[in-house]
DNA sequence: CTTTTTTGCACAATCGATGGTGCAATGACT
DNA sequence: AGTCATTGCACCATCGATTGTGCAAAAAAG
């Protein structure tokens, strides 16, 4: 607190001041001075110093010795999303419990940025990295392991690397047998009264169709090719293809599954051009949850997955060291309609 | 490509390849090159090796060297929120664009919390530093002026440090002069029937409160005290204010205001515990914006903060070098119930 | 064919921390 | 008192880049 200086104090600033070699602080500071065999008194001497000249290490300069870096990445396809933010507060708190530094960036599902973003990464010696929704994460493991840099694909998996997903199989089936079953309880429901909007050309998005197909086939006794509409992820797709669907049919599918709440923003986009009436019955399923998704103004039945066991998963593995390209299922839940669940918001205190 | 190493090539073994000194490879991989009179002929050698064998820099030893990090910091209260999370969309597009790497991280509105990841930023010696949302911007400025980082508040104003802010009073007057709008096309409007929600003892909160009660009082002549309920940022302690609200009167009040999409949380709680009825007729302004929360079952006039504005201007203001304490006005947008805007994420390609 | 200028590059110090090694002083033990 | 073990610490190379400086060789000038 005392600094006259206007510049950081370095281990040798301490070294003079101390009397001690800028070893001997250095070992003080960063806790191996008992294994050094450093007195209990020249410890104590340099800590007090450290704290009244508010020393912190320069981490770069650590880093570049040991070629660690305290850092620990997330890439995600994009922030701007209630799914990939709660990720990254997990991940956050996560990280930071373990005393290291999250470093949270995203490429925009595109696999060349996805690349580019993680060499930048590595050009600053991360020390793990989480791969959430990558579009190629196998091309992303290549730069890894080239890299030598720890690894495991969240959400999305790899075929070269260990991966934590969603049960997205088991997830779809849940979130469409809720919307038959609400469906019929307002009369029959005959398969072309249940759609399935967004996803594109992944695992996620595979698993889920044919969790969704399975019910549906077993509920309604069919699923016509024509009620799967792959959008994309993007809500602007998303909007037309209901769109579409609009102008041929003059009204929504009773019921559809949305493949992930960027697809319900779609969904959003096509309401705002109709009025309410225009889907005053209709019964949703969305694949991710969202907490004001949940309220809209008809039923929407969500899949909440848990990133935050994800999340920890994924340490997990990493600490066990184990590279096998194994995928493990976490189980999501089902959330009915207007349902507020509680977050990692909730941890915090709110003074005042 | 064709590297054999299992190791990250560095300048030194370039230099052997290459023949060249170190420093040579230095200045031509670092684009000095020119600058030090190195031979184009050198230069392209020296490059070609370079891109076989994958070199990129070590920005950890570029960083100590020059005690600069290319890394630019944005402090967020939280991440799981779209305001926030747009916002940290917005930057990292930004700072990419400026060939610099982002670094987001979240504090949970905890002054201390907020000054200790401060300190663990300059750690890594990051070049500049966004600080949004602070609760208490003075003492993380002071933590940043201590080892010289330039810095900007968002988002909420400092007094020591140059500070780009929402036009919180004219954002709450547009506010507030929708729902009353909205709510006396249904009849005539009492004071007690507007009420405001949320928010807490920070710059923000008052300006919006100031500018609710102005236009509250012009256009329904008073502004019972009883009206204001600050709650904080916790979506439970806001689903308590309704509660109460409605234990005392039965109902919740016709129109109300409610200070961010966080606190807009706390009325979904409240919802999910309360039949449909409840709030059949409600009108809701929310001082932010949040895609699904503009389509709820009730109309919820929506202020959007421009976000990207406010980082662009960060960036003019860090540029300029201007380290004086003034406060920048950006002007907000009134969304109009049943809108979807477009967010950062429309800008990219979807591809299938 | 000198002298001066320009070109092209190598050398070496430096950023701040880490960790292996070595050595003096102290204490224990015979 | 002499030997040996232990304690407590200093020294120094190292991580990979940057940058000021110096010096040959080549080119231009005289």
């Amino acid at each position: 607190m005392t600094d006259i200086s206007k510049k950081k104090a370095t281990i040798y600033d301490l070294s003079i001041l101390s009397g001690a070699s800028p070893s001997t602080v250095s070992a003080v500071l960063n806790g191996s001075w008992r294994k050094r065999r450093i007195k209990e008194a020249t410890a104590q001497l340099i800590q007090n110093l450290a704290n009244e000249h508010g020393y912190t290490a320069n981490l770069q300069a650590r880093g570049l010795r040991s070629s660690r870096s305290g850092l620990v990445g997330l890439l995600l396809p994009v922030h701007d999303n209630r799914y990939f933010s709660s990720m990254a507060q997990s991940f956050e708190a996560q990280v930071r419990s373990r005393g290291q530094c999250p470093l949270v960036v995203s490429a925009c599902r595109d696999p060349e940025e996805e690349r580019q973003v993680v060499e930048t990464l590595i050009s600053y010696s991360i020390d793990e990295l989480f791969i959430a929704g990558a579009t190629d994460p196998d091309g992303v493991h290549k730069v890894c392991e080239k890299a030598g840099l720890k690894h495991v694909n969240i959400d999305l998996p790899g075929t070269l690397a260990p991966s934590i997903i969603s049960d997205n199989c088991e997830g779809a089936r849940m979130l469409t047998q809720a919307i038959i079953e609400r469906a019929q309880e307002d009369g029959p429901l005959s398969p072309d009264d249940l759609y399935l909007f967004g996803g594109r050309n992944d695992h996620a998005s595979h698993e889920r169709i044919r969790g969704f197909r399975d019910v549906k086939r077993a509920l309604l006794g069919a699923d016509p090719d024509v009620c799967i509409q792959p959008t994309g992820y993007s809500p602007a797709m998303t909007a037309r293809a209901f769109e579409t669907f609009y102008e041929g049919h003059g009204k929504l599918p009773r019921a559809f599954f949305v493949n992930s709440s960027i697809n319900l923003e779609g969904l959003m986009r096509f309401l705002a051009l109709h009025p309410h009436e225009t889907f005053a019955d209709i019964i949703v399923g969305c694949y991710d949850y969202d907490p004001f998704g949940s309220f809209l103004p008809f039923p929407v039945f969500m899949i909440r997955q848990d990133s935050e066991a994800m999340i920890t998963k994924g340490f997990a593995i990493l600490d066990a060291d184990r590279g096998a390209p194994i995928t493990h299922l976490v189980r999501p839940t089902l959330v009915p309609p207007r349902t507020a669940l509680t977050g990692p918001l909730d941890a915090l205190k709110d003074i005042e």
